[in-house]
DNA sequence: ACAGTATATGCCCGATACGGCATATGCGCA
DNA sequence: TGCGCATATGCCGTATCGGGCATATACTGT
């Protein structure tokens, strides 16, 4: 099915350039990162706004230092979209401001 | 997790520094759970604007009409953020319309 | 009432994200 | 330079999620 497709594709170092939609990787999943990108940056900014270390975030949101550092560099997806809202949402954002982060 | 959170909690002294309370955390878990629904939403209203049956719209997602369902009634756990975002996506949905529901 | 379709629910099992932990790497400062 | 703190990365056991499938319930038109 396509998601063992992509998996190989990442896993083969598959170098993005310009155009990703040739081999069936539809910009649904482009969309995707984007989003978490911006969830993670907007985990970075209000962290640090908050003058809080990942670990005491990590504490806020009952989960770990490493899972916050994983989830502000959304470089891998071993992050998912629920553990990023979970740790925006106890840095005191709510849905609204989680809206603004998505469009922005 | 709702339970292991509390009592991890009480476990760990709570570090003071931070305005978190059992409180907090419940309406984080409250703000999750809105965000599921709203989204739950907008795929049912998008799916229906579209005039597609769940299985179509399980086709475009390269997912399964028994997910499509359960994303749709976001009441059960068992479906992630990430696929309701991945089936909303596939809807032709993008961040910033994502981000109008979630405020919505 | 019936058939056909659409939606909802349940089980199995492989995939994977999680927490826990250890361990790097980075970064500032005495 | 070396020490301490913050951040990043890796592995492991386990819990949860997703696809496949079967099936139940609901809806619609005939």
């Amino acid at each position: 099915m396509d998601n063992a497709k992509k998996r190989k594709l990442e896993a083969a170092g598959w170098k993005v350039g310009t155009a990703q939609n040739f081999l069936g990787m539809d910009d649904t999943e482009a969309a995707l990162v984007a989003i978490r990108v911006s969830l993670a940056a907007s985990i970075r900014a209000r962290r640090k706004a908050a003058g809080l270390t990942q670990a005491e975030v990590a504490k806020m949101a009952s989960t770990t230092q490493a899972r916050v550092a994983k989830a502000e560099n959304a470089s891998q997806q071993g992050v998912s979209l629920d553990l990023a809202m979970r740790v925006l949402l106890s840095l005191g954002a709510n849905a609204e401001k989680i809206a603004k982060a998505l469009a922005a």
